[in-house]
DNA sequence: TCCTTATTGTGACCTTCGTCACTTATCGGG
DNA sequence: CCCGATAAGTGACGAAGGTCACAATAAGGA
């Protein structure tokens, strides 16, 4: 890793502390579509993205992803710090969208800087409450909305967290995530088309104004 | 108050930060069916459950509520905290279903003794884990189980918590809490009972086996 | 260009759940 | 003990969304 990584991901962070990141964490690569973190894994560290982009999902026991957030640059997986510090099994599954590197913290560590530094601390307690807007928002969506509803929803997500208005998804993935089937978001793909909403493309659907 | 109270109730805190809290916090009561805070509120500090029992609700625009966890003496609200630090409105309803008594600590104590005790931080990220934790498997539910399954789930969670089989609730507030009817909470909870699993009364569900 | 394969589009049909319109207990006061 | 009010039970119907079976399109390689 380059030297200048963590100061600039995490600039908030006090001098020493980033240097102690550096010294104490791991790093580690992840290539598209491989997992950094599996349901039912236990966990010793937490982890902080570095760059590359990171899908959450929530498993059920017959394997459906249903996709929660998304995890940039800067921040950290917030579960992972539940898990962690509760010796829990991972009740999420993380999956890298882009190439992605990420540095893993040890528990010990983790604890020790809670006190230690209040950049620390300060970004714990940021990463929790950000991830639980985010979570309160998503069971809005599920308790309250149809699929209709929902499907905006999460597009709307992707264009602003990928930055742009081609969503490279086919149907099927897209059912996936938000747990529905492939039939249905055709569906409701079309009617949208129909609206003016979006566009259809062949793996890929492209937002004109939702 | 009691001088007891504090230190009863949250043993875990140092014994200045219990001082403080005795000498800072402001102690209100609310009476059974009170609302605590309300959706779109703003706050300016958070609350430590002293005794008594709330319920915590989320709002949709119609006004329906969704019932998504309980908090009990030596708990707080994880979202008063999340709204009285970013200074955002609350996006949550939370409601007395006991006479309950509560203290109320100034967002400014808050943050002071995030870097001054080590009990309270602990306290409040303890309390953010928790309360995650509850979300997720809420999130569960609703996204991959019908109706039938959610409703055992929130009769189990009543249970646990009011430390009894006998359910004091009639099917209405059932179904507004779980977002549903009167009519189809009905005709599940007949279905349970044919399957021995609860018994019925008039405002009253008793649980037999789950 | 043609062929194979992955993706998308669709109609038929079913289940779950919400809604409407009642009927049938059950409780508590007068 | 009767009456009105609240709670609970029920059948009919419709809408949303899941499932099945295929048809219709691209797209990419041989």
């Amino acid at each position: 890793m380059e030297l200048s990584t963590i100061p600039l991901m995490f600039p908030a962070f006090e001098k020493e502390l980033q240097q102690e990141i550096q010294e104490q964490g791991e790093i580690r690569f992840f290539k598209t579509d491989e997992q950094l973190m599996r349901t039912g894994q236990y966990f010793r560290s937490t982890m902080l993205i570095l760059n590359g982009l990171v899908k959450i999902y929530r498993e059920d026991d017959d394997g459906n992803e249903f996709f929660m957030y998304y995890l940039q640059p800067g921040q950290a997986c917030a579960l992972s710090m539940v898990c962690a510090a509760e010796h829990k099994k991972s009740a999420i599954m993380a999956k890298a969208v882009k190439d992605t590197e990420i540095i893993a913290i040890p528990l010990e560590y983790m604890e020790e800087w809670m006190g230690k530094y209040k950049g620390w601390s300060q970004f714990v307690i940021t990463t929790y409450r950000s991830r639980f807007e985010e979570l309160l928002s998503t069971i809005d969506h599920i308790a309250f909305r149809g699929m209709d509803e929902r499907l905006e929803f999460y597009l709307k997500k992707h264009q602003e967290t990928l930055g742009t208005n081609i969503i490279p998804l086919n149907h099927q993935e897209i059912a996936n995530e938000v747990n529905s089937s492939r039939e249905v978001i055709s569906r409701l793909l079309k009617k949208m088309e129909q609206f003016g909403k979006v566009k259809l493309h062949r793996n890929a659907i492209e937002i004109i104004q939702l």
